[in-house]
DNA sequence: AGTATCCATATTGTATACTATAAAGCAAGC
DNA sequence: GCTTGCTTTATAGTATACAATATGGATACT
């Protein structure tokens, strides 16, 4: 899947984004009439949009209509799984593989999403992120593989942002959590770039499996707190 | 991605089919105007199936143009590192969740490979080959290893078709050659689908590695061999 | 009263006409 | 004579009109 490739189409991308963000949210019907209304465009390219992002796997169709892909829960320990294995090989061929031109920009992207952590928001924060990752997926230099790895980057960041998307007045707890969490992410990141840089691909191999189980242990602790319980309707029918 | 998946696009089928059967040739323009003609619609159902197919990764845009993807030979090894690596995956996967349903579909196609074997064309014969695996593909329930695997699966029928595509006439040497690879393929799909049967993973997974072997060593036969240095312009440019 | 069928309506799928843009060819100047 | 810029032409992108189909509601019949 060309996933993630920067598309020229304007329309698609703004969709796209808008997904992402949950301004549309799971499950939710995307009509043709209304987008194109919305957008200030004709239905045509707004159905083209809508055809990519199917194929993205962000819509889904359900009949003739298009809805934003629910994201079930049954899938979620699937996802992991695919984290963890894509991040894996991932890693290992981005040490192997990097150029200098991946190196700088691995470096650029490190380097942005350490200067968004403390101030903005989560969607700027995980949006970051997404862009860090996606580089070393680039770095790895194998199509197939980095397909792979978008994709579950991708559903991953859509996951996140619908779990901690009632974290908008968060208390003290989680803030702190929060602070400590980004902090490990950050300490993280810089290892990963460090192992890449370095050629050692046993030690970005070994890092994946650290990261996947940073990640996968703070979805855990959202997931199975029951905060979440009455919410599972916004993941979509 | 959402490759693979049995859309109800008519004409997106048919380009799609009419790409792998190398109808349209690797690097080949895709006229939208010429292809509306020749299919008896009009030029919007063709744009909307060119772009699923660039989803797909079987064209690709060249500035506005839309080709027909090449294969590039210097991607070949990544293609088979993919290989390796998802197969091995997918066919953990499927020892691990296949259900009957499953194993019921894997069987037939299976027996479709096996009487298509003898007889007819290189094409038929790899089209039951790959639903062989795709068979496998959906066994292993999870999404994610499965549009890897796919998007690998396809390429790696791309590149044998054009590899062999020369084989119209072919000499005695390669006609014993042929039958005895198809032998040995036969029998490791034997042992693949018995594996699955009997969820025996390690297994599963090692003859995922034979498989890949036999593989790769056959198409480096013809790669290596010369025969195929005056036809790299069929690669597509 | 409940269900089934038919009609009305909303929404997607397709065709065609029009516009923007990029590539190619020709002409003019250096 | 080669290069550069303008004009022409071909082709992709967009809008709109039209056709097909699915869905929901109303009415009639059981």
């Amino acid at each position: 899947m060309a996933t993630t490739e920067r598309d020229g189409n304007k329309i698609a991308r703004h969709l796209r984004d808008a997904i992402l963000r949950l301004q549309y949210r799971p499950g939710q019907n995307l009509d043709e009439a209304e987008l194109s209304e919305a957008l200030g465009v004709s239905r045509t390219p707004v159905r083209e949009a809508i055809i990519q992002l199917v194929a993205d796997g962000l819509v889904v169709r359900d009949g003739r209509k298009a809805r934003v892909s629910p994201l079930d829960l049954d899938d979620v320990p699937k996802l992991y799984d695919a984290l963890l294995i894509s991040s894996r090989m991932v890693q290992r061929l981005a040490a192997k593989n990097r150029t200098e031109d991946d190196l700088s920009s691995i470096k650029k992207m490190l380097m942005r999403f350490e200067n968004v952590t403390e101030a903005t928001s989560g969607v700027e924060r995980s949006e970051a992120n997404l862009e860090f990752h996606f580089a070393i997926s680039r770095a790895a230099g194998n199509k197939y593989f980095q397909a792979f790895y978008d994709q579950v980057l991708i559903d991953t960041i859509r996951l996140a942002r619908v779990c901690f998307s009632d974290q908008l007045s968060p208390d003290a707890d989680s803030v702190s959590s929060l602070s400590a969490h980004l902090e490990e992410t950050v300490r993280q990141h810089r290892l990963i770039l460090a192992a890449i840089e370095d050629a050692d691909v046993d030690t970005a191999d070994e890092l994946a499996v650290l990261h996947h189980k940073l990640t996968t242990e703070r979805i855990k602790k959202v997931l199975f707190s029951g905060v979440f319980d009455d919410k599972q309707l916004q993941l979509g029918s």
